[in-house]
Formats: C-alpha cells, structure tokens, sequence
DNA sequence: CATGATCCTG
DNA sequence: CAGGATCATG
C-alpha cells in the first residue's frame, strides 16, 4: 500500500498549530492526557446482536454444555435458534402466559446509549417486526406485555390490533352459560370458536400484510394503518440497493447490512451451533432473494417467521462492538490498511462508502493514539537521560506497550504478536531520534517517521477472516 | 468531485 | 471514538 504522505508537506497551516501545541508540549510535559479507554465508553451496540448473543448464550445453558465462546467469537450472523420459539410458544400455551419470548426483551433491554446510534426510524422500524414476531408468538391466551414498558409506536400499533382482536373474541368466550339466555353449550362452544377463529384470521392477516409492507415497499401501497412512515423505508430500500446514501445519515445505523454477495459464504461456522432451519440457513445472497425466501417461509407456515426475521435482523447492524474489538486486534498486524485489507478481513460487512470510512477512521484514530504514545514515551525516555535509542526497547512489560496493550487489546485475551513489539520499537526509537536530534522543529518532522512505519505493516492472519473467534 | 490522511475537539 | 475541518491526490 503505497501512501502518499505529500500531504504533510503541504499542510503548513495545520503543522504551525502543530508547533505551538509541541511547544505547549515541552513546557507542561505532556499537554495531551491519554485517551481514556474507548470501549469502555463506547457502546453503540446493536440490540439485536446483544439478544442475539443472549439468546444464543442462553440456549447453552439451556443444553448445559459449558462451552466458552469469547465475545468476540460472536458473529453478528448468529441464526437463533428455533427452539427459542417452541419454548416461547410453549410456555405462552399456558392460561396465564408470560410474553417473554426473546425478542420481548429488545425494548427493555436495550441501554438508552446502545440505541443511540440508531436513527429513530430504524428503532421503530425494528421494534415493528419485533412487535411481529410478538404478536405470532404469542397465543391469543398470553398476556400482553408489562405495562411501563417502553414501546415504540409502531410496536404500539401492532399491540392495538392484537388487544382489539381479543377484545373481539373474549367476552364471548368467557360469557357465561346464564348471562345470554338460552343458547345449548354446544351452539353456544360453536359461536365462540367460530368467532374466534375469525378474529384470529383477521389479526394474521393483517400482521401478514404489515409483514410484507415492511419488507417489501416497493408494492403498491396498501392504505393500511402503516402510512406515516412508510414513505421512508421506500427510500431507504432504494438508497440500500444502490448502496447510496448520504453521508450524514449513514454511520452503524444503518440496518441491512448483508454479507458480501462476492464473500457469500455467512460466516455461521461454529456459531450455527445454534443451528436454525437449514432453508433459513440458505437464504439468498441478494436482497431480493431473500425477501422471497422469508415470504416463502411466511407462507409455508408461520411457524418460521419469527426465525426469518430474526435472521433478518441478525445481520442488520452494521459495524458491532466486536468489529471494533477485531479492528483493533488487526492493528497488531497493519497500521495501515487499504479498503481491500478491510474487506476482505470484513466479510460479514456490506461495504458502502459509510462503513468504509468508519472502518478507515478507526484505524486513523489508532494510528493517532498509536503515534500519540510513541511521541509520549520517547520524549520521556529523553527526560530520563536516555541518550542512546539502542537503549531503548519495547518488551511485553514495557510500560509503552501496556499502554498500547489496555487500548488495542483491553481484555489481554489476545497474544499480541512479536513482530507489533519490534514496530513498536522501531517507532519508540524513530521518534527518540528525531526529538533528540531536534527534528521536531520541523512543522512536518513525523512524516519521515510515518513513512517508515507505513512499511512495517505485516499480513494479518487467515483466521482474521473469520468472524468467529480470534 | 470523491477518497483518504491528519489534526483538533468533544 | 466520531465529527468537522483542511489539504492532497487522481
């Protein structure tokens, strides 16, 4: 990866405020207080991933095999599994239901700061299907969710129609023998079922065709109850095909981003250890196959929609905590990865322009807490009376790379490789040099140290291409 | 004009 | 870490 590092030369004006702040620098000792740890404040974690990863962790437990998996082995791909849904559906069979199917759990679950990432279309969106999903799995008998709890409009909607529904057939059913005069408990059995059973048909039908509103806008629009905010997702369908969008509203909250259709493969390796069903498993590559697959599934039986779009959603988040978790470990290898090192180490991504340069912007950001503490230390070791940079090295217990350590690789479940400790000290010594030699006068001295070390970069590992594990 | 690197800031 | 600004490059 060749990079022009011209740029320096010809940024005068920023390189003079990079003197004063280095002059700042030499008379308070280090003007520039470390960053604090940024996965510790960051978290714009997807909720679905979360549930997904509880669900999954759940399901573990629930099979009693104590396997540890790292969360970082968690892909984003996870398919839940079915049997999530028997055990929802199970227990909701019974007269005095809970609706603690898993998805039930988004809405409250969901930390105010994970969502903030997401536009406030796509939580309604989401919280729509969820709602969906729900109101399939939950049995005419079940109790409706908790009151207090935090229900987006949409899922409001949704809620409405499954309480009207009932309202609809419940006082039938439980209308006692005397209170309407003198209908035969048979006719009387007959009457309620029957009504029932209508009641229930017109609520599936109405979540079917809410279902395909969702995710198929571009139909002729139905002038159901969904309006409002139907026009949007039309758009944003469109801007998801071409893979256009706006600069501004991209970032991670975008939902929909798919595998690589060139990648294919969906990266479901041992997390499909929560094995869904196979033909949801296969589902297409392209957008439109997929959608087809889900109605398929739909119509074949209802059984499988909660899996379908769970799937659905499963791969919906864009860039995950864990993909900055593995971001960072990839530093280890490459400082300066180009766009094919990102996607191709990023297979579970769909790379717009959005997530591209959120990817590059990590990676800017590590290079400038990376160069921020060689600078930090060198200048140090020279306050120290260091004099010669052979005397200088970066071990596993240098308190240089501990720092590098707590940032890269905060959890330290990661063997960071030799050959990022001999970068490591190459770049100590580089910076020692230039600041003892007084280079640093020169509004552009770092730009000799950066081309030295953009040459360093070393391949990144197979295993990085998985999505599993590290 | 789009992309990408760096710097600065919050 | 994300945003915004600035500059370079193709």
């Amino acid at each position: 990866m060749n990079l022009s590092f011209s740029n320096h030369d010809m940024h005068t004006s920023r390189e003079l405020h990079l003197e004063e702040s280095q002059a700042e620098l030499r008379q308070s000792g280090l003007q520039r207080s470390l960053y604090d740890d940024p996965l510790t404040s960051y978290c714009s974690g997807s909720v679905i991933s979360q549930l997904l990863r509880k669900t999954v962790q759940d399901k573990k437990a629930e099979k009693g095999r104590a396997v540890y998996l790292p969360a970082t082995a968690m892909s984003s791909y996870t398919v839940t599994d079915p049997s999530q849904e028997d055990r929802s559906s199970r227990s909701s069979k019974g007269s005095v239901a809970e609706p603690s199917s898993p998805m039930s759990h988004a809405s409250t679950v969901a930390n105010p700061e994970a969502d903030r990432p997401l536009t406030e279309h796509h939580q309604a969106k989401r919280a729509r299907v969820e709602s969906i999903i729900r109101g399939m799995s939950t049995s005419p008998n079940a109790g409706l969710p908790g009151e207090g709890q935090r229900i987006d409009t949409d899922a409001r909607d949704v809620r409405e129609m499954v309480k009207e529904s009932r309202r609809k057939w419940r006082p039938l059913q439980h209308r006692g023998p005397g209170s309407s005069g003198g209908w035969s408990s048979k006719d009387e059995e007959c009457q309620k079922l029957k009504a029932q059973l209508q009641a229930m048909q017109r609520l599936l039908g109405d979540l079917q065709q809410r279902f395909l509103q969702v995710c198929q806008p571009h139909e002729s629009e139905s002038e159901s109850e969904v309006e409002d905010r139907e026009e949007e997702e039309e758009e944003e369908e469109e801007e998801e095909e071409e893979g256009m969008m706006d600069p501004p509203e991209c970032g991670n909250s975008r939902r929909n981003e798919g595998p690589k259709e060139s990648g294919g493969e969906l990266h479901i390796g041992s997390d499909s250890q929560c094995e869904a069903g196979p033909d949801i498993i296969k589902m297409g590559k392209r957008e439109t196959t997929e959608v087809d697959s889900i109605h398929l599934t739909f119509n074949k039986g209802d059984r499988n929609l909660p899996e379908a779009l769970k799937y659905e959603l499963s791969k919906a988040e864009g860039l995950t905590p864990n993909h900055l978790k593995k971001a960072k470990l990839m530093f280890f290898y490459t400082r300066y990865p180009n766009s094919n090192i990102l996607k191709t180490f990023f297979p579970d991504i769909k790379f717009n322009r959005c997530i591209t340069s959120q990817l590059i912007k990590w990676f800017s950001n590590f290079r400038e807490f990376y160069y921020i503490q060689m600078e930090k230390f060198a200048r140090q070791a020279i306050v120290d009376g260091v004099t010669n940079a052979k005397d200088l090295s970066v071990t596993r217990d240098s308190e240089l790379f501990r720092a590098l350590n707590t940032h890269y690789n905060k959890a330290s479940d990661f063997q960071v490789p030799g050959r990022f400790l001999e970068v490591a000290e190459i770049t100590l010594r580089e910076f020692f040099n230039a600041i003892s030699q007084a280079k640093d006068s020169d509004p552009s001295w770092k730009k000799a140290i950066y081309k030295v070390i953009c040459k360093l970069d070393s391949d990144v590992p197979e295993e990085f291409k998985s999505t599993v594990c590290l």
